[in-house]
DNA sequence: AATTTATGTCAACAAGGCTGACATAAATTT
DNA sequence: AAATTTATGTCAGCCTTGTTGACATAAATT
């Protein structure tokens, strides 16, 4: 009996799991390292600035809707104020990002990126969005569309009107295929 | 000049980024969103367990490649050993993977699913496979090869041997088209 | 016999999640 | 006008999971 090894008490299974186990594991693990590499392009660019992952989603987001408040973001990151609050003071302190006061409703704080903040928002996206165009290089023209309904599906249903008021609306395939510098503004 | 409202000393910019900046924002914003919720949905067995993400990955290569090293596993998972011990341990003490030592080498420690192991990977992949056949019921049947494609294109071409290596072989999508059970052990 | 390798472990640190409580100013409701 | 609600900021503290560097051990290799 001595129970020292736990290697012994449970027995050890060693066969593995597959598709025949009924989960789709190729397109799990697919997703998972398609995803871990994507996020890595932009890793070494905020290292050099002092920054992490949040701060990139707060820089991203700030570009994509200036104006939004500080609820709104908070909304789209799916994340606690505290959380928010670290970085976003972060990025103002180093003039990234500013707030403004809303006009409407003067308890909001507006947030819009600075030159600096609009810099680093291409910079990192840049690497992304080469690393996408490649990668849709391998396929037909039409297959784009393919991907985008997929990624689209795996969203959250209620969460898909978050991208739907993205400008360029990712959420509507139509609009933006033709890519034209619609009345965003 | 004073200094104390950053917000009138750097400009904000108010025009959205777009992609008529060159940049693929709306396939960037999709994968965001769909790998957030992608993730969120093992989120909430995992607390229930009282386990995090790490032990979820740990869980889930063990499972589908049973009888790899540490080694082998931090290689996969890209952390540090220091990070791995921790979970690894937690899972260990807790009964869902045994380490054997290795035949060949004596210092090389094996790591196995035991049952509730092997469960806690299957309940785990289960609402993620479900997501993923909801994407899929969207598109014609050819178009699974299209989506496999891309993701595919999107890992890093030195890192696309670690999927190749997986049973079931996400990364070789002939092989695993038909889904016959292959003579992978 | 000496060295290298695979693993474990310890201490310490940092980022970025979280909660709960409390403060303030502005808007809204009563 | 007073009371309440809302948007935001802030403080204290906790947890997970990533990091580094140092050191120990056993087994394999030279």
């Amino acid at each position: 009996m001595m129970a020292k090894k736990p290697a012994e008490l449970a027995k050890a299974i060693r066969t593995p799991l597959t598709v025949d186990d009924g989960i789709d594991f190729p397109m799990i693990e697919l997703f998972f390292f398609a995803y871990r590499d994507f996020t890595s392009d932009p890793d070494q660019l905020l290292a050099a600035y002092g920054f992490g992952r949040a701060h990139h989603r707060v820089v991203h987001f700030v570009n994509r809707i200036p104006g939004l408040t500080v609820a709104e973001l908070l909304d789209v990151l799916k994340i606690t104020k505290q959380s928010l609050a670290r970085v976003l003071k972060q990025l103002i302190e180093t003039g990234y990002v500013v707030q403004i006061q809303g006009l409407r409703d003067r308890r909001q704080r507006e947030l819009y990126p600075t030159d600096k903040g609009r810099d680093l928002a291409l910079a990192l996206a840049a690497p992304q969005s080469r690393r996408i165009a490649n990668a849709l290089t391998r396929l037909d023209t039409q297959d784009r569309e393919t991907v985008e309904t997929f990624l689209r599906s795996m969203v959250d249903p209620d969460l898909r009107v978050q991208i739907e008021q993205l400008p360029g609306g990712a959420g509507n395939v139509q609009d933006r295929a033709i890519a034209e510098p619609e009345a965003t503004r």
